[in-house]
DNA sequence: GGAAAAAAGGATCGGTAAATCCGGTGAAGA
DNA sequence: TCTTCACCGGATTTACCGATCCTTTTTTCC
């Protein structure tokens, strides 16, 4: 809704190697446990790394490392990398060519709502993310408190 | 962002014939006033008519027409017909397939923003539409108060 | 009945996102 | 040095959305 496949696995990605920081991750490893797509992942993480976001090494013992601290890098810095922001900033409601013959009708009332959603990316950055993944990762492997 | 083209199309085109209710309007006629494509449009006008919402009539002095009270048509409701919303009941930010193995980190705190843009899209109706859409039209042809 | 008008609907096209394939490059280790 | 491993990157395929074309069907009006 927000994203583009392509996004998507980039944040998922980069939320994986936030969690394993320090150590060098092959593409491999993390198209197996995220279940994502080994060749377009790979894409991906090349782009990352052109980037700046990751560094790369190859051969044994290669991978792919997390250049950056997580908590500096935020849902809006990806999406703007991966996807662009422009959705974010224009038209509202999604009723395009907005001017005075064929207006967007609610697109004042949506503005509120929409900068919340940019808001929200910009605060959330991949520390977030891992600590949301930690939290539900316990949460899904605990027994169930009475059994 | 919300709704894809063909979407999009189908509110503006609903929005048109609400503003003309009670005429029967040609896709042509449309097409012209909302600056759409027209075999595009013609698609979505036979989608809208096979679902109920609109009337047509075949020949000279044909046309579409709405049949519905443009109050009972929410901007959800043309959603649900036209893209699906899955996307707003489903997984929040756009990361697919969370479950207790991969999660989407983040789902239980998007959520309220995510029911703030469903619960608008249910209320706003064609009715807000025209609205919105005349008082658009008459800000824009009035001449600047003071001049 | 014939001509024109307009919607219905099948077939097709084009572009972009998603996904894949494969040859090339460089690093590690035996 | 040779092999293996893993990333690099160009080329290609696939799928889908947006858009268009064209034929058929139905209706109106002369």
């Amino acid at each position: 809704m927000i994203y583009s496949k392509e996004c998507e696995y980039a944040i998922r990605a980069l939320t994986y190697l936030a969690r394993h920081r320090g150590k060098r991750c092959l593409a491999k490893e993390i198209a197996n446990a995220e279940e994502m797509p080994l060749y377009f992942l790979s894409k991906i993480l090349q782009t990352l790394t052109r980037q700046k976001l990751l560094s790369s090494a190859k051969g044994p013992n290669g991978g792919f490392q997390l250049l950056k601290a997580p908590e500096a890098i935020s849902l809006y810095h990806i999406k703007k990398l991966i996807d662009g922001v422009e959705d974010l900033d224009e038209c509202a409601v999604g009723l395009a060519r907005c001017n005075s013959q064929t207006p967007c009708p609610l697109h004042d009332e949506f503005k509120p709502l929409r900068e919340k959603i940019k808001r929200y990316l910009q605060e959330s950055t991949l520390s977030e993310m891992t600590r949301a993944v930690d939290r539900k990762k316990r949460i899904a492997l605990k027994p169930k408190p009475q059994a």
